[in-house]
DNA sequence: TTTATTAGTCTATAATGTAGACCACTTAAA
DNA sequence: TTTAAGTGGTCTACATTATAGACTAATAAA
């Protein structure tokens, strides 16, 4: 008996339990808050965004890019022009999902010292 | 010629360029935030963290404790009796990432729905 | 003609997460 | 006395995910 089998990411895609579970499952990864920050002042292109991230691959900025826009984060704008000229900027969830997270980064700033110090503590 | 390898978490273990991701590379995880959660109330020993969450596998259950604890987000306790007790409970910067963590959660609560809708939208 | 740009995809490999068996110990019930 | 269940974990084999880097096709500048 063949079992289309289902995996965790499918079966939460849609209405999981816990809101927050799911938008840091995807938020919350690698690199989706940093492209967000990357966004935060202006529209950026594919390969500026490379650069500008740095240690990122092209696979996971595409991945990444594709979906943040699926979430409704961010817009991909391609303009008809040779060569192609694809853009992507902050939606309106995005803009406004940055402010709780700026007081989180804020956060971070602020108390990094301090987890740098107990983990020196520790071994 | 052999090689000292050195990967990309030992290098950033201490001094990481950018506070943000090396707090949210540590916390933005699948689970730490949960234990985090799961503790602000009340301290908790192992077993009922895993029973509390669920569907944490014992092992992550255990690695996730140590590197919050080495971040000094938790505390842990042995209480000499037999049989042994370990009880885990949020220490001074736990509580205060909490504090931002919170209006995050709040966010994602409120846009949860707009998130779902974006995703059925582009198929 | 070589090089670089555009926005990506593809593949092989490395790193990470998972379930679930297992450990030594204690306690309580059958 | 055996059995089961609880304590706090570790270990192993496997599945999932991320990585680097080659590759695409088109265009433009040197």
């Amino acid at each position: 008996m063949t079992m289309a089998k289902t995996t965790k990411s499918e079966l939460f895609e849609f209405d999981h339990p816990c809101p927050i579970r799911d938008v840091l499952d995807r938020i919350g990864d690698q690199w989706s808050l940093l492209i967000l920050k990357s966004l935060e002042h202006n529209a950026m292109r594919f390969n500026s965004l490379h650069r500008e991230i740095g240690d990122i691959s092209r696979q996971m900025l595409s991945r990444t890019l594709k979906r943040l826009e699926k979430d409704g984060y961010i817009t991909r704008t391609v303009y008809a022009q040779v060569p192609a000229r694809v853009e992507y900027a902050l939606a309106e969830l995005g803009i406004s999902f940055l402010k709780p997270m700026n007081t989180l980064i804020q956060w971070a700033d602020e108390n990094h010292q301090a987890i740098c110090r107990a983990r020196k503590r520790q071994n």
